[in-house]
Parts: C-alpha cells; sequence; structure tokens
DNA sequence: ACGTATGATTGAGG
DNA sequence: CCTCAATCATACGT
C-alpha cells in the first residue's frame, strides 16, 4: 500500500516534470500574452471609468501574500533571487551547501551553471516587469492625464490606476517566481537524485575496478583506503570522460554490486575474470620477463627464445582465443617459459568449459607475481586463501573457511592452496 | 521496442 | 557504520 502510493507520488513528481520542462517557462510568447491582457484590461477599466461604472471594488490593501512571501523565501534559499555577485556565487553556496562541499564537484558545477542560467533568466524576467510596469504606469498616467482635460480626475483615482497596475504586475512577478521555484526544484531533483541520472562509469574506472576485484577475488572486500585510492585513480583515469569522479561510496556500491552479481552467476563472469586475470598476468608477465632478462645475464642457461608477449595478442575477442593463448603461455608451447624451478608450484588449468584441465608446472623465482599468475588458472577465484591480504577489510559475513561466498557455487573450483603465505597481487604498487 | 547491464537505493541483520 | 539481497530506474545495445 504504501508502496504504491510512494510509486504513485514519484509518477507524479515525474509527470509535472515533464509538463514543464516541455512548457517554455519564461517564454516570449508568455510574456507578450500577459502585456496584452494587462493593456486590454487596463483599457477596460479605463472606458468603464469613463463611463462611471465601476466593474471591480476598490479593495486597496493588499495583506501580504503568504505564497509569495514563501516563494520569496525559497528563492533566496536557493540563491536565486539573493544579491547579485558575479558569476552566481550565491548559487555556488547553495549547492555546496545542499551537497557535499568538495565531493562531486563536477556534478555541481554543472548545476550551478544550471542554476546561474535560471537566476538570469530571472533577474532579466524580473527586470523587464518592472520596466514594463513602469511604462504602463507612465502610460496610464499620461492617458488620465489627457482624460483630465475632458473631465476632472481626483488623484485618488489615479493612485487607484496605479494600485492597479502594480497589483497586476506583482501577481505576474509570482508567476514568474513560482515558474522559478518549480525550475529550481527541478533541477535539483534532476542532480541531486542520483539516481534519476545515473550514468555509467567509464571505461577505464570499470577497467579499474575489475582489476581490483578479480585480483582480490578470494577477499573483495577493499579497505576504506583502497576505496579512496580506486576512487581517486578512477576520476583520474577518467580524463576524457564528461566528469564522472567516482566517489568512495560509489566504489564501494559497486563493490557491493560486483559481489552479488558475481556470486549469483559466476559462469557468466568466468570470460570477464579470464580477461582481467590475463590482464594482470599480462602485466606480471612483463615483469617475469625483464626479470628473466635480469637472471640471464646472471646464469646464461635460461632460454629466452619465446616469451616475447605483447599486450595486443590479449585483445583477442573470443574466450576460447583467451583461453588457448593463456594455455599455450603457459604450456609453454613456444619453449619459453622455463626458469630455474627455485619454487615449485603445481598450478592447475581449468578451460573454459570447466571440463578439462590441464596441469603444468610452472616454476618461478618471484613469488608475488607467480600469485598474480595464479588466477589466470584458477579463475573461478582461490576462495581458499582466506587469509590473505592482512589489511583488507574483514567483512561480518567473512565465514571462518575464509571464503567470501557460500559453498553454493556449482563450478568445480580447483583450490589451489600454495601455502600461507599468499601475496596480493598489487599491481598499483 | 525490448532485453540486458548497471549504478543507486532500501531494508534487514550484524 | 558495514554487507547482503532485492529492487528500482536508467543506459545501452540489438
Amino acid at each position: 500500500m504504501i508502496l504504491s502510493q510512494k510509486r504513485r507520488e514519484k509518477k507524479a513528481v515525474e509527470n509535472l516534470w515533464r509538463f514543464v520542462v516541455l512548457t517554455p517557462l519564461w517564454s516570449p510568447g508568455r510574456c507578450f500574452g500577459w502585456c496584452v491582457l494587462i493593456t486590454l484590461w487596463i483599457k477596460m477599466v479605463e472606458y468603464s471609468d469613463g463611463l462611471g461604472l465601476s466593474i471591480r471594488g476598490a479593495q486597496e490593501e493588499d495583506p501580504p501574500d503568504p505564497q509569495l512571501m514563501r516563494l520569496d523565501n525559497m528563492l533566496l534559499a536557493e540563491g536565486v533571487s539573493g544579491p547579485e555577485k558575479g558569476g552566481g556565487a550565491a548559487a555556488a553556496a547553495a549547492a555546496a551547501a545542499s551537497g557535499g562541499a568538495s565531493d562531486n564537484s563536477i556534478e555541481h558545477s554543472d548545476y550551478r551553471a544550471k542554476l546561474t542560467q535560471i537566476r538570469q533568466i530571472y533577474h532579466t524576467e524580473l527586470e523587464k516587469y518592472e520596466q514594463a510596469c513602469n511604462e504602463f504606469t507612465t502610460h496610464v498616467m499620461n492617458l488620465l492625464r489627457e482624460q483630465s482635460r475632458t473631465r476632472p480626475i481626483s488623484p485618488k483615482e489615479i493612485e487607484r490606476m496605479v494600485g492597479i497596475i502594480h497589483r497586476k504586475f506583482s501577481s505576474i512577478q509570482m508567476q514568474l517566481k513560482q515558474s522559478t521555484c518549480e525550475a529550481v526544484m527541478i533541477l535539483r531533483s534532476r542532480f541531486l537524485d542520483a539516481r534519476r541520472k545515473r550514468r555509467n562509469f567509464s571505461k577505464q574506472a570499470t577497467e579499474i575496478l575489475n582489476e581490483y576485484f578479480y585480483s582480490h577475488l578470494s577477499n573483495p572486500y577493499p579497505s576504506e583506503e583502497a576505496k579512496e585510492e580506486l576512487a581517486k585513480k578512477c576520476s583520474i583515469t577518467v580524463s576524457q570522460g564528461v566528469g564522472s569522479t567516482i566517489t568512495v561510496s560509489q566504489v564501494s556500491n559497486w563493490f557491493g554490486n560486483k559481489r552479488i552479481r558475481y556470486k549469483k552467476n559466476i559462469g557468466k563472469f568466468q570470460e570477464e575474470a579470464n580477461l582481467y586475470a590475463a590482464k594482470t598476468a599480462v602485466t606480471a608477465a612483463h615483469a617475469v620477463a625483464a626479470a628473466v632478462q635480469n637472471s640471464q645475464a646472471n646464469s646464461p642457461t635460461t632460454p629466452n627464445s619465446g616469451f616475447q608477449m605483447k599486450d595486443e595478442e590479449f585483445q583477442l575477442d573470443s574466450a576460447e582465443s583467451k583461453n588457448t593463448l593463456l594455455t599455450n603461455m603457459f604450456t609453454g608451447s613456444s619453449g619459453s617459459f622455463n626458469l630455474p624451478n627455485s619454487g615449485d608450484m603445481f598450478l592447475s588449468m581449468q578451460s573454459l568449459n570447466g571440463d578439462s584441465y590441464q596441469v603444468t608446472q610452472v616454476g618461478a623465482n618471484v613469488q608475488s607475481q607467480v600469485d598474480t599468475l595464479r588466477h589466470v588458472i584458477s579463475q573461478t577465484a582461490g576462495y581458499s586463501d582466506g587469509l590473505g591480504g592482512s589489511t583488507t577489510y574483514s567483512p561480518h559475513s567473512l565465514n571462518t573457511n575464509g571464503g567470501w561466498q557460500n559453498a553454493t557455487t556449482t563450478s568445480s573450483v580447483i583450490s589451489l592452496n600454495e601455502g600461507p603465505r599468499s601475496v596480493h597481487s598489487d599491481t598499483s604498487n
């Protein structure tokens, strides 16, 4: 019941929004229309007065309209009708006051720009109305003066006319203020309700986040610092996108969604996992290659014939080719990955269909790099090394086995618990 | 136009 | 506060 009502309200607001957006707020046509109306009306009053008729009562004093006060207050609060500081500083202040100070500044700059636009329109229109009011007043005064030659016109009558005109114009002003208020409210709802303007993160940002996720698949709970760093990295790398700074809470949201969705069906994400594992593997491979070359200088017995992997080779589209590539890479089909067996490791490789396994023995002298490479092999994630990541945030739901997900996975996860020392690959240094 | 992907929100539970 | 789970609302690809 409550929910449906909520939805109805939402719909109503949406409809209102649509209406207002589709209706030009301060169209010249509207202004002109009002002016024409007023002219006609004044002429009518004039005429009726000339005939000695009275088409309206003479209530002179307006009590201060509470609604107008409200509108004024709101406009003042929003920084629309405030003192005119250059560049809409009041609007900026309003924007800063309404949200986090410097959190998503780019969004707010957009908001500010729109607000200043509204503000400008408001002020120009207000000025125009003022001017029109004055013009009308003088015009009517002239008319009355002319009429005073033919008939006596009391000062009270003039005063009354002026009062009428001013009232009329103030009602128009109220219209303007109302429209402005509506526009501001809509602007707020559009810009401050993040849900309404959901934007996908940039490719690079998701890449970074995915990279972190898949390289910390065993415990994808970034600490606060890690989140901050990720957020920073994402917003830095997003140089070309139309400003989407990613906040820490967005990173949290992202990881929350990712965990849930990854867990929901791992199969769907295997390809992605492979991809990102490959990516980290490539970077690690470069490091390994460098290490190999270094070691080659020391020990010339190490062959280095075929390990000239380029990044572009991983830009293949089909998962199969990626997988074969990886397989080749690790089975050493090019006859290259023969490092001195300083640290023995048995890595099992699960191909994408999950049936055929290839076991290859890889020895590496760089433990951390091997740990990175491990993710290529265990794309379904080593949930088993829960004791990794000593600094990572430990969630409440982390069970004693160390896995962040319950044992509901259907896939045959190959656990490779290589030891207590699980160095998390940290590509960011 | 429709289905999927995805960021954000909500509410429960700790 | 956090996370998870469900859900919403929009983006985006077809």
